[in-house]
RNA sequence: GCUCCCAUCGUCUAGAGGCCUAGGACACAUCCCUUUCACGGAUGCGACAGGGGUUCAAAUCCCCUUGGGAGUACCA
């Protein structure tokens, strides 16, 4: 191709927060852009100031930067063509409109929204495409001062051509063509001034000298308009390439009903933000190693756009809490005992030192797939008593065998137990075992006995570690309390 | 209605005419490991939407049908 400067962007609509379909965008530009060792920009599209607030906006900021999809050029960052945030824009888009105008692109549209809504019923009526009629694009100026003495503020149209093809190459569906007489005079500005979003990213986009354009398949359609401005403007028209959208698994578009669709609501479930990365981005692409958990820095250097499905694909929670496992796995302990204390705020932290702290997370990350699941894991840590499942005390507390173990512990063991050192303790442990394994009582089914006594149920993280952090006096408290 | 996009296991996907008796991952099942849950290991289950072409040869190319998705706004 060219040496140009690769430049893309991502361009939410602070509208709500941000989006993962949204968020997978952004990432995808972003390995484009460092794969390319090309710029990443960031652009508010807050054209809509009803629908927009500062919120958002912040929710988008500390979103991406969470991801780790940090932006070259942007709103708070600057740059080279900023402003980067639409409403700050406003006085740069009548200019163009205007260029457009007098260049015999656009004109005055006076419909009223009546006017229009009849057209499109007599196209339905016909079944026919309603298309706009173009009966505003030779209005006299008799005409238009008659109009305007009415009070009616005009629009204005892009004057698409009637005939003939628009076509592009995209970078992940191929060649696309749209007929020009089935789109329309579409409006560029607004009768309020405002520009329209076909209107208003063109020429952002173009100012901002943006190259490539990667985006959902929900714009490939916009894509026939906006070349015909980029054309009718004589400027370079970028390359593009529409994404799959992303869908719930019931094919319809991922909503709250789905559950979690901001990427927050994804952190604060518990989700770590480099699994959801990784997650997303094996929608649609997939690493030529075959290795599927990879660092953002690992994806980079494997991307490449041509590789991207051109199809949608379905978000399976599935996948993603096997991949939220496998990261919260390997996390650094250090790292994961920060991120995990927002979730336990029903415990009195206090009551453990640091040391144990992070042990205890230590020990039971190993079964959770996301970090709210710790609340419960942990539970049996706090609190001098242990609270016994019902199923577990009448199963195991309430049994022959398992009495047999707590009496055989109380009696002779505990006072033994040496709850400094672990691999004494350990030792300790497997010399009971081995002890009732004789007298026909399974290993396991030994363990069980002091894991019921000490935690109240049946399964949970290493009986040595939670002797250990629970202490020597809390411990034999709940196996006395167990033992009849 | 009209326009456009898409179509491989339940899901994410590999596959760019012969390497495919279609590979991997998640999920599921069984087994092994094991102080529980889990992790890990092994095995299994499981797909080229259908129909026509083109070709010596098609999951791969073309057409039709079907199914799904998107757009069709003075919303972005």
């Amino acid at each position: 191709m060219d040496n140009k400067e690769v430049r893309v962007r991502i361009a939410p609509s602070p509208s709500g927060n941000l989006h993962i379909g949204t968020a997978r965008t952004a990432l995808f530009n972003y390995l484009f852009a460092k794969k390319n060792n090309g710029k990443y920009v960031l652009r508010i599209e807050d054209t809509d100031l009803d629908r927009s607030s500062q919120a958002y906006i912040q929710n988008i900021y500390d979103s991406l930067k969470a991801l780790g999809l940090n932006w070259d050029e942007g709103p708070d960052v600057g740059g080279p063509y900023g402003p980067y945030q639409q409403s700050e824009r406003f006085d740069i888009y009548p200019k163009y409109a205007q260029k457009l105008i007098d260049a015999g692109y656009a004109y005055e549209c006076f419909c009223t929204q009546e006017e229009l809504e009849a057209e499109k019923q007599e196209s339905i009526k016909n079944k026919k495409p309603h298309v706009y009629s173009g009966k505003c694009r030779h209005l006299t100026e008799e005409q238009k001062a008659k109009y305007r003495a009415e009070g009616r503020k005009p629009s204005i149209r892009f004057h698409v051509p009637d005939s003939g093809e628009t076509k592009f190459t995209d970078m992940v569906k191929g060649d696309l063509k749209f007929d020009n007489s089935l789109i329309g005079d579409f409006v560029i500005m607004k009768s309020n001034g405002t520009p329209t979003y076909n209107f208003a990213v063109v020429i952002d986009d173009m100012e901002m000298k943006i190259s490539h354009i990667i985006r959902g398949e929900d714009h490939i359609s916009n894509t026939a308009k906006q070349i015909l401005i980029y054309e009718a403007l004589g400027a370079e028209i970028p390359q593009f390439g529409h994404l799959g959208m992303i869908l719930a698994p019931d094919r319809s578009k991922l909503s709250k009903r789905h559950g979690a669709t901001a990427v927050s609501e994804f952190v604060e479930k518990g989700y770590l933000t480099e699994a959801l990365v990784n997650f997303v981005a094996l929608l649609g692409w997939s690493p030529s190693d075959g290795h599927e958990i990879k660092t953002l820095d690992e994806i980079i250097q494997d991307f490449r756009i041509h590789d991207v499905s051109s199809s949608n694909s379905i978000f399976e929670y599935d996948k993603l809490n096997w991949m939220n496992g496998q990261y919260i796995k390997k996390m650094d302990i250090k790292k994961l005992a920060d991120l995990a204390r927002p979730f336990l705020s029903m415990y009195d932290l206090s009551e453990m030192t640091e040391e144990n702290y992070e042990r205890m997370i230590e020990v039971t990350r190993e079964p959770i797939t996301i970090l709210s699941d710790l609340v419960n894991d942990v539970k049996y840590f706090f609190g001098q008593d242990a609270e016994i499942e019902p199923d577990v005390q009448t199963k195991i507390l309430d049994s022959e065998d398992g009495q047999k173990v707590l009496r055989y512990v109380v009696d002779n063991e505990l006072e033994k137990w040496d709850f400094e050192d672990s691999e004494k303790l350990h030792e300790q442990l497997a010399d009971l075992r081995a002890y009732f394994k004789e007298q026909g009582i399974k290993p396991k089914e030994t363990m069980w006995a002091i894991r019921a006594a000490v935690t109240g149920r049946t399964h949970g993280a290493d009986m040595v570690a939670i002797l250990q952090i629970l202490g020597k006096e809390r411990s034999v408290r709940r196996i006395k309390a167990a033992t009849k």
